[in-house]
DNA sequence: CATGAATGAGGGTTCATTCAT
DNA sequence: AATGAATGAACCCTCATTCAT
């Protein structure tokens, strides 16, 4: 059953989604939300009930997204060679997490009393665990693995990995080079290689 | 420069870090803290000027600690080889970061427009980026490590999985084996063997 | 000079009534009424212009009808003997004021700045006097009645009393006979009783 | 158990009441009041918790100001014939209501879902009630009244009657002489009459 | 003729902070 | 040095009403 939003509610979300991450659930108020989405104070609670509700239907709406881009995303790597699909794998979250990371940077901190709302990310990365153990499964069986790690493991350096440079970005961009402002495009790059090694190698793939 | 505070404001500290981390700075009231730690509601404001600097002097405190501490550690370990050090890091850090649970929990979503503040942690992450940098130099040139991997990317693949482990209790929980009530036991204990497994292989030592 | 309504409006006051009777005219939105009469919430803008614009007509709504009912009981009553008359007045003003308590909670107590409502109800209480007036002077004249007291002072009494008791259900009810549930239609009874009594002995008619 | 009220607190709940009685508790907003007492609008929470907590509490304290006042009027009748004791207990509701007119105009009409705060004016007549039925008691058996009317009753139109007219000035004043100003005082007078006739009457009194 | 999306005003409450003591 | 009473700003939310359709 996936919930539909109008076009006005995708856009306040939008806004909603990127002060949160900056400044937190709390730290931000709905004025500032209307204020940058030139809409009224009243429509918060007009569109979405509460600020809280909002907050609810925010996270959602981009696990939401996020489940079924990963859905389609496993299908087109579903004939490959493990090693290919586990490169692609890592290719793919680390271009989401990047090219999302407003959310990712508040998607871990707030909502402490959601737990309905927490679920709904735990199951997707339980589904990403589970894909993850498929390939490694089938490169250990196909002998392109010599090591059988575990991919909650591997689902919890990946994606900490990628969080920790998104929300260390004064830390990291010291060791980059070129210049500040495509941050995040040469940050991805870097990271991916990173990634890869680090896994690959974890998996005792002879690269 | 070493900052120093009076008891007082240790104990003030002390329960506002609790509380932060669990409810979020702007969660957290001024009363909330002044009533958990039966003194007036004045007081933050006395002794810090203001909640938000009484933050800026927590952030302080708990990372000078964090700092002095680590460095009390490379003492310890300065003498030895190169693979014993890189084991005891991960030991040291990996302790470190769920003893302080509390602490990391915040650390990287609050202060946002305290970038003085901000620096502190830099600071110390560099530090340690160049420690680490040390020993994987030591070990190439020793030849018990084959690769030079970067230090800051394995720094982000330290910290990072531990803090995503830390902070999505829910998921990682369900792949540990045991009661639920020692969580951080076991999560340490199993996070410590992955890493070392990630870490060194990455390195490309033998194991 | 006679206003007209329509069925809609009618539906929408009677609904109004109820709720207003119940919560109080602040305490009843619009949101409310329209919820319970099924219409949409800008109805009763359309409509009557206001919030407050539906509360004058249904204030005149109200009276009109009180108004038009006792001009034609007075009707049925010219002929009678003054102590019969009164008896009856008694007895119709009593039943009245039962049957539509509703309106009778709210008519004192709202509308505090629309004194043209107010003279809405005035004329009608001034009627009301005039007919006891006569009544009482009839009655003088016959010799039934021994003292003329003021009509408006038994206007005060009746009303009064009835109103009191309506109100105060949790104290009357407690020297009523006979279950909870038709509280209404003992304490009608009883207080009819004491009512004739009062004002007969009042106007010193020998019982 | 008696609650006791500072001064600011007291000054607060002199203007609430009179506003509220003017315009009724949801009519009144705590600015209007916070306004009008010239203090802060916080202060209505500050001292009471909320605006709905003072409503509670003013009730209380009038209540309970109504009931010592009554206790340290029936002492000073009981040694009174029957008769002296009913026209010094007219008299003194009389004066009473007209004094505090602006409690008795909200104190029926507002406290919709605090029956506990009801219950507090229950018993306040209760306690009348039983003292008239005293009087009449008394007054029966030494044989100056010859019919033993129910107190109740007799409380209703007491009460109910000096309510009316509080609440119907428009209506009452119309028939009172002298000039609008001390409309109260007049109105106080007449009534006062017209209650002692009506009770004593009632009760089979020879005037 | 009737609607529902959208608005601005104002609601009560909580907040961090100040200041006289 | 420390307090607690008091403040004004800002909070989220609900209200009656408007207006394009």
């Amino acid at each position: 059953m996936k919930k539909k939003f109008t076009e006005k509610q995708i856009h306040i979300l939008d806004i909603a989604e990127e002060l949160i991450a900056q400044k937190g659930f709390e730290g931000t108020s709905v004025r500032d939300i209307s204020a940058k989405a030139n809409i009224n104070v009243a429509m918060i609670s007009y569109y979405f009930g509460s600020k809280e509700k909002m907050m609810v239907n925010l996270y959602q709406y981009r696990v939401q997204k996020t489940r079924e881009t990963f859905a389609e995303f496993t299908q087109t790597i579903k004939d490959g060679k493990p090693e290919m699909q586990l490169k692609e794998i890592i290719n793919f979250v680390t271009k989401q997490l990047f090219k999302f990371n407003y959310f990712h940077a508040f998607v871990t901190q707030e909502l402490r009393h959601q737990d309905r709302v927490k679920d709904t990310l735990l199951e997707f990365y339980q589904t990403f665990t589970k894909v993850l153990e498929d390939v490694v499964q089938k490169g250990i069986v196909s002998g392109v693995f010599k090591r059988a790690a575990k991919s909650e493991d591997i689902v919890s350096t990946i994606i900490g990995t990628i969080v920790f440079t998104i929300r260390n970005k004064n830390y990291y961009e010291i060791y980059l080079k070129g210049n500040d402002e495509d941050y995040l495009a040469n940050a991805e790059k870097k990271l991916k290689n990173h990634l890869n090694l680090c896994v690959f190698s974890l998996l005792g793939y002879q690269i």
